[in-house]
DNA sequence: CTGAAAGCGCTTACAG
DNA sequence: CTGAAAGCGCTTACAG
């Protein structure tokens, strides 16, 4: 029954409506079309191609026919109407606060992205920035809510607290945020553990003074992380002082405009350094590098991020503390799409972080070991 | 007439079908419930809000009445109802290939979704692999069909040819690829000239003797790089040599372990490198640093791409080219928007590059002048 | 197994 | 200036 491609003739519409219907053009089939090109009912069409208790609503070879039709007809539902119907439009709204702007927490979105599809949903994405306005937030979640998206993740590039406005939908989830309010599901990194990994690393490498280059800019990440850190350090019964813990700008000119601790007596020195991201990290090095300094053969260094294109290129690559972004991006859509809502206690996911291991730890400087 | 918050009562309903209709929870009011509570037929309602002939359609304290009405229901046009009567959703599907999943080209993303909201339209985005099956790449086209899109964007990571699949509708435009088989319109950046102004400021610098590090992987840049690159040479009156010209993959490693030009004659050796793109750039400092050379004192470079995090971020920041991607972004949604398909010859748009002088350029060593 | 009918929530001729 | 009616393209009781 193969009548030639698309649009060959077909019985024509008994369909008196629209004159405007020539047809020669490529007008989109409608189920109506399909239906009367197979000669039956509309009803019938759509339980047809929509296998609606297969079998049993509808004949065997009515079936076979109509899908014929159908893909002959280039039928395409029209997910606009079936929308309209069923009241449940397939459709997640994703607020990005940058995070389509900034290269570096954009796996949140493809990760969502990819687990809204394998649930037949889209993802409509809008971006307003880390400064928008309340009216602007505003006319973003208006947006989707005249879409009747069927929830919205809010996602941020940064991890951060938020108060969440009111005139955000009840099936919103926060994404690297955490609502304070309570009244919204939120889905953050485990920056404590974190900080334990990295602290790990060097303690179980033979660290035995680890300094700590600390976030400046009040990133709610920071305290978590260091408290994860010191907290090893302690558990280890390891040593702690002020003067081996600094804190800068989160950014490379930060970790390279930060005097470190060579001034110390060198059985004084730290032989460590966890640093809070990859850019201080690489920022380090480069101060390093200008002392003439080589790591990890006079300080191990560890990330956090493991930020593409820059921990795994530094030089030497960097152990880093990778954050878990794609699959919170998955979790996040999970969550707009679990129907229950989930005990006030579940309200916060937070998802754990991995350790990447490269070449910026090593042992601690033997001339050190025995000062 | 603020009679307190959300919901509050109003003339019930005269509707009689869904008894459903508990109006306790927060079900969307329609303009139904609007026309209700304000006292007027459901088409005035609407012209009211739509501000059709505002004025002569409907009187103006009727308007205002409806509007204070719907603003006290928090009344939210349904849009999917609206786009099923008008034959056309606000929506543009936004198609890439990777550039969600790498940070690279994520800023055309940002930049074509905030010209969408600019014309009251929603992106759907959807991410493909580059790998992706013909298969896989019409299932996510037929979604965006379904939802019926005004157009597609179908946009590249990496400036790309592509023979365009058949089942791509009429409206869809490549973004940062181009179709060969000029069925649809393309954006792409100016690779050639952006080559001519890495060049010009090389030479502008002082220099006779300008080395190339090329893509080995067969990037469609690549030729326009150089051909851009190589006319600036020949038109500025400058040698070439065989001998100064390298290709590498187009990453860090090969820069770093491409071998560069130091084996030569000090009085032959080029004083100038133009790399394909800023992580070749980066990994050829990084080589510098380990023969205990300098950047810009021993060797200038000038990158492809300014890419964030590491072209300002190197030691020296980098002299680079910057790639047009966000107004590319914006002119794909532009493209997809205009009704009136463009002429034959304008099928291609070519968005022009701009350098981005930082300090890895500098002048030819004094040394090697006199050579 | 099949079809006629209602209705999702809007907009827009059309008639007063 | 206002409203009743049709219809966008589907799905889904409901009745045969």
């Amino acid at each position: 029954m193969s009548r030639g491609p698309l649009l060959s003739g077909y019985e024509p519409h008994r369909r008196p409506r629209s004159p405007r219907r020539g047809r020669a053009t490529s007008t989109q089939a409608t189920l109506r079309d399909v239906a009367d090109a197979a000669g039956v009912s509309v009803t019938t069409a759509s339980v047809a191609l929509n296998d609606v208790r297969a079998g049993v609503r509808v004949s065997e070879p009515t079936r076979r026919r109509v899908r014929e039709v159908a893909k002959r007809l280039e039928y395409r539902p029209n997910s606009v109407a079936r929308s309209l119907r069923t009241q449940s439009t397939q459709t997640i709204g994703f607020i990005s606060d940058e995070v389509t702007t900034t290269p570096f927490a954009v796996s949140m979105l493809a990760a969502a992205q990819a687990e809204a599809a394998r649930h037949d949903q889209l993802l409509f994405v809008l971006n307003v920035g880390v400064d928008a306005t309340p009216a602007m937030q505003r006319r973003a979640v208006d947006a989707l809510v005249e879409h009747r998206v069927s929830g919205i993740i809010y996602a941020c590039m940064h991890h951060r607290e938020i108060d969440a406005p009111d005139f955000l939908p009840q099936r919103t989830v926060f994404l690297n945020a955490r609502d304070v309010t309570g009244r919204h599901r939120s889905i953050v990194p485990d920056d404590e553990q974190g900080g334990r990994l990295a602290a790990t690393a060097l303690v179980e490498a033979g660290h035995e003074r680890i300094g700590y280059l600390d976030d400046s800019a009040g990133n709610v990440a920071a305290p978590l992380r260091r408290k994860g850190f010191q907290d090893v350090l302690r558990e280890s019964g390891l040593g702690r002082s002020a003067s081996w813990e600094r804190s800068a700008t989160p950014d490379v000119s930060g970790g390279r405009d930060t005097e470190l601790f060579f001034d110390l007596p060198i059985d004084q020195r730290p032989t460590g350094l966890f640093c809070f991201n990859d850019r201080m990290a690489m920022g380090a090095y480069q101060r390093l590098r200008r002392l003439g300094l080589h790591v990890p053969d006079d300080l191990s260094i560890v990330g956090f991020d493991d930020q593409e294109f820059i921990a795994a290129e530094l030089d030497p690559p960097l152990t880093t503390v990778r954050l878990p972004l794609a699959e919170m991006g998955a979790r996040a859509v999970q969550q707009v799409l679990d129907a229950d809502p989930a005990t006030p206690d579940e309200q916060t996911v937070r998802v754990p972080c991995t350790l990447v291991r490269r070449a910026s730890v090593g042992a601690p400087p033997a001339v050190l070991e025995q000062g």
